[in-house]
DNA sequence: TTCCAGGGGTAGA
DNA sequence: TCTACCCATGGA
């Protein structure tokens, strides 16, 4: 089956792929060489299907393999690629600040994200005082042990179905193992609806405080996911930002310096620093 | 061996 | 609010 989905006049694919590294995290794959964006994907029934992505005319052309309801492949896609959210005004102020016109004129503002928010959160978790190399590992092996047909990323019901132990052995993700179980097991029980967190209606204040309360989740965990959440309001500010602003400045800097840097762009804080032309590549 | 990586939790001030 | 310390894992 294949399908094809409008994108908006604004839209990239190959910036919003590069958006970030989750193209690089089981199970996404990424081919260079055709352009293709590859994943796999556990449908409600089970059942586990692969989507191979590719940039179309003013479109984004989606091959499945693997039976599938349209709606929900749809949906999944949409969320990857952020397809609705707005982008007129970020690169209309874009446009206002000279070094940042190329965000504008490239299409940059989107972010890749995983079909489900779970996802992303376990995956902002792995990236934390940790190296990429050790992300790449931690994911490959939740997918590789726990996932459907050892493809799919896990959901949290089949996390939470084996015991602590033997998710712990198996994901090696070190003391981060018991966030992700916990979680893993609230939404399993009911007590966290964490999906649900995705609704517009809620305050950028109250998701923060939602996200800051996850295990595992601090300061920069919950600004990478509110930026994946189209609320950009605050910077992510880790070791590579501290590093590119500290070349900025030529001098050592701090988390707060990092913020300051930033803080004149408001609400779109976030998305600056995420495509912030810096010096030197 | 020791350090530390796209931080976070906790205790104590 | 800020600081110090600890945290599993694995590579340098």
């Amino acid at each position: 089956m294949r399908l094809l989905l409008t994108t908006p006049p604004d839209f990239s694919f190959a910036e919003t792929l590069a958006s970030h590294g989750w193209r690089r995290l089981l199970p996404f794959v990424w081919h260079e060489g055709t352009r293709t964006l590859e994943r796999a994907e556990e449908m409600p029934t089970g059942s586990v299907i692969v989507l191979r992505l590719t940039e179309g005319e003013s479109a984004v052309q989606v091959d499945i393999e693997g039976n599938a309801d349209e709606a929900e492949i749809t949906r999944r896609i949409r969320r990857l690629l952020q397809l609705d959210l707005p982008m007129a005004d970020f690169h209309a102020y874009c446009r206002t600040i000279p070094n940042l016109i190329p965000v504008a004129e490239c299409r940059r503002g989107r972010l890749l994200r995983c079909s489900t928010l779970w996802e992303d959160v376990v995956k902002v978790i792995a990236t934390t005082n940790t190296t990429w190399g050790q992300t790449i590992t931690m994911s490959a092996r939740l997918v590789g042990s726990f996932g459907a047909e050892g493809r799919a990323f896990p959901t949290p019901q089949r996390i939470a179905a084996v015991p602590f132990e033997e998710f712990a052995a198996k994901a090696r993700m070190g003391y981060r193992n018991a966030y992700v179980y916990k979680i893993a097991s609230a939404i399993t029980d009911g007590t966290l609806e964490l999906e649900d967190w995705q609704d517009d209606g809620l305050a950028a204040t109250e998701l923060r405080r939602r996200l800051l309360s996850l295990p595992g989740v601090g300061p920069y965990g919950a600004a990478c996911l509110m930026l994946y959440l189209g609320r950009p309001e605050h910077v992510n500010s880790d070791s590579v930002a501290r590093a590119l602003v500290s070349q900025e400045l030529d001098r050592p800097v701090t988390d707060k310096d990092v913020h300051t840097f930033f803080e004149a762009h408001g609400k779109w804080r976030g998305l600056i620093y995420n495509f912030y032309p810096w010096r030197d590549g």
